[in-house]
DNA sequence: AACGGACCAATCATCCTACAACTTTCAGGA
DNA sequence: TCCTGAAAGTTGTAGGATGATTGGTCCGTT
């Protein structure tokens, strides 16, 4: 067969093979690059085509450069870096929403496909809780609930679900974890999420959606109380 | 203010200045862009960093070039690209329960917040359905069907659930296109959708979220039934 | 006049070299 | 020991040269 062109330009070559070695995780997150010189030799381009799939990466967001240093794996999506940028535009609510969509539909699906395992790590996340709210560590109560909330989603076992909600929680994170500190939710957000749980160990998955949207409008709430101080300090930080 | 360091390199400037270029519209989609010695001068840059600046943006999705030809401006998104590329690697089921996500959020929205205007729009698309439905007409009844899905959502008042829903929209429509222009959809599907409009116009945003979903599993049903085959297929274009 | 082919100019793709800016390392002196 | 500063390593930017592809022009043939 007759290639009529290489469909490909060189630096998409080399783009596309980094990705690979990063998505493979032959490059873990962290991991510094070997230097440009290597790596042209490696993949035997010269520099420019070299730095050119390089900067594509960095643009978006997989890679991370900094000058008489060195390059490193920064992510191993680009997601994320795609999502951040398109939230920064929205308001915090809209993305709230589009996080709520997520949830609800990830707590129906959970209810429809849970497998014990799932069951007992989200059991075990609420004992987290539990715990840590009598303690009163709530560090350790923020950790806990995030990862009931991304178990939920986990036992909806579509992946491009998880990713999706896992990039738009990570994009709230900074405002949620102001948030979560506040007392009343140490309560009443306990309560939901054992209801959520018993929703998902029942197979309800209507009741599962509800009790997640129930559980996701508290927070709303509380992020919008606090919402005015905090939107004008992200204005602030992304004017510059 | 002392400025610390240039924080951003000569490229990423460049590109964001590109960014914007095309976000504000001043570059459309379709344009093509002036000759890279052209754009040298304006930013006043070298050809080396230019081009890694375009780099960028090729691999982003936001432009595309032609060797001889030229370059041009082919979305004026991120996202698109990064959801598709993600959404390769995902089944075509776990795509659509993301899209049905989107959908049941933005019915349940809609029906809290549509205008007079959201219920004359999809008004209209039921009409032109129904239309183009009674003379036979696929290509205008898929259009319509595709616009008032669109609408619902657009009544959310929420750009970022938009936007993603236009991608995931976007990704699925191959596989959309060929499924709708089975016969029975054209009966139940506008029922549903007569449903939907009548909840989203009650303001009942429970109910506008159920039938959303309905709408969503005959659709899901379909897409289903035509899987095995569809799916080879797409997986021997992922291949190559 | 219409069609086809060779030529030519514009444009991007790749490569090369050189230097600047920044970081890290480490040897040498106080 | 601690500090300083020189040196090596690495990425950032610049400029030039050549190859490959495209699109159009012009000319000759039918």
């Amino acid at each position: 067969m007759i290639r009529k062109t290489h469909r490909k330009s060189l630096v998409e070559q080399v783009a596309e093979q980094m990705e690979q070695l990063i998505e493979q995780q032959q490059w873990t997150v962290g991991t510094k690059l070997p230097p440009e010189m290597e790596l042209m030799a490696e993949f035997g381009v010269s520099r420019n085509t070299l730095r050119e799939a390089i900067r594509a990466l960095v643009h978006a967001g997989l890679l991370e450069t900094k000058q008489g240093s060195g390059t490193l794996v920064r992510s191993a999506s680009t997601l994320g870096s795609a999502l951040e940028r398109r939230a920064k535009k929205s308001t915090m609510l809209e993305t709230l929403e589009v996080r709520e969509a997520l949830e609800k539909q990830a707590a129906q699906l959970a209810a429809e496909r849970r497998t014990e395992t799932d069951l007992a790590n989200l059991e075990a996340c609420i004992q987290s809780c539990r715990h840590a709210s009598a303690h009163g560590d709530v560090e350790q109560f923020i950790a806990s609930d995030l990862q009931f909330h991304k178990n939920v989603v986990l036992a909806s076992g579509n992946p491009l679900l998880v990713d999706l909600y896992e990039h738009m929680t990570g994009i709230l994170y900074a405002f949620i974890q102001d948030v979560l500190a506040m007392e009343p939710c140490l309560q009443t957000g306990q309560e939901v999420h054992l209801e959520l749980l018993e929703a998902i160990r029942k197979q309800e998955p209507e009741s599962a959606a509800w009790y997640a949207a129930r559980d996701m409008n508290i927070l709303k709430e509380m992020i919008l109380d606090a919402r005015e101080e905090s939107y004008e300090e992200t204005n602030r930080n992304i004017g510059r």
